[in-house]
DNA sequence: ATAGCGCTTCAAGCTGGCTTGAAGTCAAGG
DNA sequence: CCTTGACTTCAAGCCAGCTTGAAGCGCTAT
């Protein structure tokens, strides 16, 4: 079984130790056993990391992370878990459509700038942003 | 010319009013004129607004929006202001990705705790997450 | 045997992005 | 005329999410 340091761990996931060790204090990452006192995780730690990254990353704060993870671990609460990926699955999609958005609107922009450098190494007049408002790229 | 005060600039952009404040204390908002000693905001205040937003939400701080006004300003800086336009469009396909890919991952899990959830109110052992984890919805 | 490295705990500190509170101004309405 | 409510400034406060610092332990290599 493979294990590994918390230095390791915390450069696999390209996060600091601290930070590690912080999400143990919040209760996230658990059964954390020590050997001479060091931390020791093995895949299963590896996959709960995953995981909070997975949720961190579409919008969850670390205190509905701790919360979910207590419902998911009772019978009872399934329905809870439920709905907070019900949840969770709103809030990445939205964001997801909000990006596509913004990313539209920055490659007008990109354009319009790249245009406005161009037409001042030429001297001629500066593009308007009218003409960029409603391109789609 | 639509004026608005920062009450209705606000609600508009479902934000407190001292949050404009602060942006403009940050000169993210500027020359915005007072009447009676109030801010009064015109249809480009909310267009800079809308800016703002937009690359707030592609993930730039408050600084390197600041800095990008300041750049896209002066005409020595266009390829600056281009240059962190790239780093923006950069960013925001980099997340678009990951949250796409967290995007399946909430799927799955979805499936699998609905899945939970029939077999335990028919009596039926529950389901494997590795069934799941490779699945794509 | 001693230096150094990577870990340990614990408490305090930091950063970004606002928000709140106190004290005051102004214009409209009862 | 006085209250109400939305605004003003300015300084201080707050929150999430880490990060840092001090003091110490234990293995390995010189």
């Amino acid at each position: 079984m493979t294990t590994y340091t918390i230095g390791e761990v915390a450069q696999k996931y390209n996060m600091r130790p601290s930070t590690l060790r912080y999400y143990e204090d919040l209760g996230l990452l658990y059964n954390v056993p020590r050997e001479n006192g060091h931390r020791v995780y093995t895949d299963q730690h590896l996959s709960r990391l995953s995981t909070i990254c997975c949720y961190k990353n579409a919008g969850m704060s670390l205190d509905e992370l701790a919360a979910f993870f207590h419902y998911s671990e009772s019978e009872e609460d399934v329905a809870k878990t439920l709905a907070l990926l019900d949840e969770v699955d709103d809030r990445i999609q939205r964001q997801i459509s909000e990006l596509q958005a913004n990313y539209q609107q920055i490659q007008r922009k990109k354009h319009y700038f790249a245009d406005i450098q161009t037409a001042l190494a030429a001297h001629q007049p500066r593009p308007k942003w009218e003409d960029y408002r409603h391109q789609i790229y």
